[in-house]
RNA sequence: GGAGAGGUGGCAGAGUGGCCGAAUGUGCCUGACUCGAAAUCAGGUGUACCGUAAGGUACCGAGGGUUCGAAUCCCUCCCUCUCCGCCA
């Protein structure tokens, strides 16, 4: 949620900064409903008070007297007023905080301007993409990946976007978790196991609602969403609560595996472990002080590159421009893996600054230690990493001339052996 | 799922229609005493919104209702605990 401080001050800025984004609202309406709004309120608590007093005036005198009676036939009057004003007054706040909620979070200074994906900027490539195997093949063409990953039986099962993993393969999903939530915790981030459906005070808090409805599953019998990411449930781990200054930044790791209904993106290029509708992801989530996030952000990405540094995938980050971050977020760079069969980049992570804009849907704050009022914190979070894309770069990437698959050292202790065979 | 009890400030806990944003205890902060600490004493100690300010308003699980007036009465929902049932 924008603070509705800056847009009163300097709607300009905030017309500006949305205009960058692919959203659009109606910051017109806002302000005139935010002007209305205040004048009911105002309206209200005065009747409010006047009707406290003359209440409290009652108290004195004895039931049943006539001075009693006089002054209640005009209180009545009074409470009617104040009914009808204050249903007014909570009509307009409904209406006022649903259209804050549709406006988007403004993009850094820092951010690039583009109008479109292409302009997003490389931010930096690590690792040599000419060294890849001369046997590299899309993942789905290796000889043994219908044995692995069954997705026809995943079809009959669930549906489309809904795979088995099959015996060694399944155990190098769980592997590479492992390692990847082993790396989370030498970084200092502290693991949790979250639930996997949320509620709609959740959703909204992190901003997938109401932005991003259609994208969610949702169990319609109990009124809850199947996680699209861990972000959403580890975030809102601390939804109304107050931190001491002391005590950031705190930092928290998750496996969840991710729901996304992907309505309307499925066409060319999604293939395979390309896109699922459900998925494995490690997790991290930064909760920071204001003046610290955006270096926050830097080491949370390096923290997701080591891994792919460790898995020996060449990669490369992306500097999202301003047409091309989310509705949360201010800063976003993405990491994308080289996929050496399908000769094409797989984005793997997507690591994040909210800036104040989730804390303050979700009432996440912070006492200052020097004292003053307390404030929203900051949020980030990125994926570190996403499986089924790593191991799609990992299959294409490795695989020999016998359909053999040569697991990169450091996973090797976690899978149990050198070569997916 | 059934029956019963209950949800009040950081925590414990009183309050069953007005004198209650809320006793009391405890924790925490500040000060006094002390060489220092403990003990003791005194003061302070929630969040949000409206207002330039003075100040006002709201919040006793959530939402609605009754009433001149609701933490307190009524309704719906959520949650916790106890017992029973079911169950990995």
């Amino acid at each position: 949620m924008i603070d509705i401080q800056i847009l009163r001050d300097n709607p300009e800025r905030v017309r500006q900064g949305i205009a960058l984004k692919k959203f659009n609202c109606d910051l017109d309406a806002i302000l005139a409903l935010d002007v209305e709004r205040r004048q009911k309120v105002l309206e209200s608590e005065t009747l409010r008070a006047e009707q406290k007093v003359a209440s409290q005036a009652m108290v004195a005198l004895d039931k049943g007297t006539p001075e009693f009676q006089a002054k209640l036939e005009a209180m009545q009057a009074l409470a009617t007023r104040v009914k009808a004003l204050e249903a007014e007054t909570k009509a307009v706040e409904a209406r006022w905080e649903a259209l804050l909620l549709t406006i988007p979070n403004v993009p850094h200074a820092s951010v690039p301007l583009g109008k479109d994906e292409t302009e997003n900027q490389v931010f930096k490539t690590w690792g040599n993409m000419d060294v890849i195997s001369p046997h590299a093949r899309p993942h789905f063409d290796i000889p043994n990946f219908e044995k692995w990953i069954d997705f026809a039986r995943g079809v009959k099962v669930t549906g489309a976007g809904f795979p088995f993993y099959i015996g060694p393969m399944a155990r190098l999903v769980r592997g590479l978790l492992n390692l990847f939530l082993d790396e989370a915790a030498s970084n200092g981030y502290t693991e949790m196991l979250s639930p996997h459906l949320v509620n709609a005070a959740s959703g909204t808090a992190t901003g997938q609602l109401p932005d991003k409805e259609g994208q969610m599953y949702f169990a319609n019998g109990d009124e809850l969403y199947l996680i699209p990411t861990a972000e959403v449930p580890v975030t809102n781990f601390f939804r109304d609560e107050i931190f001491e200054e002391k005590d950031l930044p705190l930092k928290r790791c998750g496996y969840t595996p991710c729901f996304r209904r992907e309505a309307g993106s499925w066409g060319a290029h999604v293939r395979g472990l390309n896109r699922l509708h459900q998925f494995d992801k490690v997790e991290l989530v930064k909760w920071t002080h204001p003046d610290h996030s955006f270096a926050e952000l830097e080491s949370l990405r390096e923290d997701a590159e080591r891994i792919l540094q460790k898995l020996e995938l060449p990669y490369r980050v992306l500097l999202m421009c301003t047409k091309d971050i989310g509705f949360a977020h201010s800063k976003q760079y993405d990491l994308e893996v080289w996929a050496g069969g399908q000769k094409r980049w797989l984005e793997v992570s997507s690591c994040s600054n909210f800036t104040d804009f989730q804390a303050r849907r979700a009432g996440i704050r912070f006492r200052p230690q020097a004292g003053g009022k307390v404030q929203p914190v900051h949020t980030l979070n990125g994926s570190a990493l996403a499986i089924p894309r790593v191991l799609a770069a990992i299959l294409e990437n490795n695989v020999e001339a016998d359909g053999r698959v040569k697991i990169p050292t450091i996973l090797q202790p976690f899978f149990g052996g050198a070569y997916l065979e």
